[in-house]
RNA sequence: GGGUAGGUUGCCGAGUGGACAAUGGCAGCAGACUGUAAAUCUGCCGGCUUACGCCUUCGGAGGUUCGAAUCCUCCCCUGCCCA
């Protein structure tokens, strides 16, 4: 463990926006010290979907600085919040996860931020554990805590009340329940994001009342997505998963806006800001182009990285074809005389509809072995390249 | 429980008996231009059809009509006000 308390403070407190509060944190730093054990730190992520994408690792990573420190991360699962439903974007029916599946998306979990924190180090937990069993009366007094009024105050609660949407009873509990998590964990320090700050609160509330010592609250910053605009999320298709090939993750990041360059450096990187703005300024291409490398060279290695950063200037700056295209298979049933419609491919291969990919054709989008698809006539055998789109590429394979 | 305003294609939001697969905006896709950036321009943007056209959609179920997203009946859901 670090002994150095100042040292400790200093590397907890790069990049976050709050802490709440500070000269509560110095105590508990210097209570753990003294008594040599570790801080309890607590993250909670929804297992509703198991893709866990550059935004969450901004605050991943934050934890691992907290496992550095010799602290203990208590990486909390929240299926029971998840099997009843998420209080956002109430419009989708969301699938109520079975135990099986939970389990599943814990394993993937585990892969994907196995690359920033040590997995044997983490403590996983599962809310359902401890929410599962909380009575009626236990829970009526966590909600005692709280007022309307204040439950309301929350940004996404009063948009929607504001502007006449419905709020379901059972959303308001949400901040309750993840903060209850709180006391069930007895955490010392909770992080999340900005927009979590008031559920991390209403856990310092919840420790309070139940004569706990309050948990520290530490936000961070949120990140981008690709579109420059919304918050990296799944549900906006503006994310970069972790759980992708080197090259996606590289032309991802190439296609990020500008503007947005310096946000990525300062909360994805450790490069000082003098050294990035210094590229960016100059060119702006090979900038964003130190970016993607340095990123990807985190998750998959510097060889990776290498090999991704010249594979992307082979397809797109000099219209090449990849090195290594995926192969697309097709089974021989769908064959017409040893050969097979453009259309079909399409249609088969990458689950366009008929429509779509006649669409396609007419838009000048299709090539097959890098001649231009002109009409629906065509057909393709056995190890043709087709190209659809934008660099994607796919070699058929017939089965 | 009473009153009132609503529920439209991914979202926002027009449409109030035929000209509606449904104006417009956003998002998305493709092409041109580029640096897979931004901005811009062009086209697409329910399904089937290389076209004509056909089929399914406007909360749900029925009904009126030659014809309904639009009218009627019942039901479900949401906001607001009153209790």
């Amino acid at each position: 463990m670090e002994k150095d308390i100042e040292k400790q403070i200093e590397i907890i407190k790069r990049g976050t926006v709050d802490i709440i509060d500070e000269n509560q944190l110095k105590l508990k730093i210097t209570d753990s010290l003294k008594i040599g054990k570790p801080l309890r730190i607590k993250y909670g992520i929804d297992p509703t979907s198991p893709e866990i994408h550059l935004g969450h690792t901004v605050v991943i990573k934050k934890l691992k600085d907290f496992q550095e420190l010799g602290h203990k991360i208590l990486f909390l699962i929240g299926d029971f919040t998840a099997r009843i439903g998420d209080p956002t974007g109430r419009n989708e029916t969301r699938p109520i996860l079975s135990e099986k599946e939970i389990k599943n998306n814990l394993e993937t979990y585990k892969e994907q931020i196995s690359n920033i924190l040590s997995i044997e180090k983490t403590e996983f937990v599962y809310n359902s554990d401890w929410l599962k069993k909380i009575s009626l009366e236990n829970f009526i007094k966590v909600a005692s805590v709280f007022t309307v009024a204040q439950i309301l105050e929350r940004d996404d609660f009063s948009a929607r009340y504001k502007s006449g949407k419905p709020i379901f009873l059972h959303e308001f509990f949400y901040p309750l329940l993840q903060g209850y998590d709180s006391v069930a964990l007895n955490s010392d320090i909770e992080i999340g994001a900005t927009e979590q700050k008031f559920n991390l609160l209403a856990g310092r509330s919840l420790q309070e009342f139940f004569g706990q010592e309050k948990q520290i609250v530490i936000t961070m910053p949120i990140l981008v997505g690709t579109d420059g605009k919304m918050k990296m999320s799944k549900s906006y298709k503006n994310y970069i998963p972790v759980n992708t090939t080197p090259q996606d993750m590289f032309g991802k990041i190439m296609s990020i806006p500008d503007n947005i360059m310096e946000h990525y450096f300062t909360l994805l990187t450790k490069i000082p800001i003098d050294d990035f703005k210094k590229v960016i300024e100059t060119n702006p291409r090979d900038g964003k182009f130190f970016l993607a490398k340095t990123i990807v060279e985190e998750f998959f290695g510097k060889q990776e990285a290498e090999t991704a950063g010249i594979e992307f200037d082979k397809i797109f700056k000099n219209k090449e074809n990849p090195t290594d295209i995926p192969e697309i298979k097709i089974s021989k049933e769908a064959l017409i005389n040893g050969r097979i419609h453009i259309i079909s491919v399409l249609v088969l291969g990458f689950n366009y509809s008929n429509s779509e990919a006649k669409r396609l054709i007419k838009q000048k989008a299709v090539k097959i072995n890098d001649k231009l698809v002109e009409n629906f006539n065509e057909y393709v055998s056995d190890g043709s390249v087709i190209k659809y789109g934008k660099g994607k590429f796919a070699k058929i394979k017939i089965l």
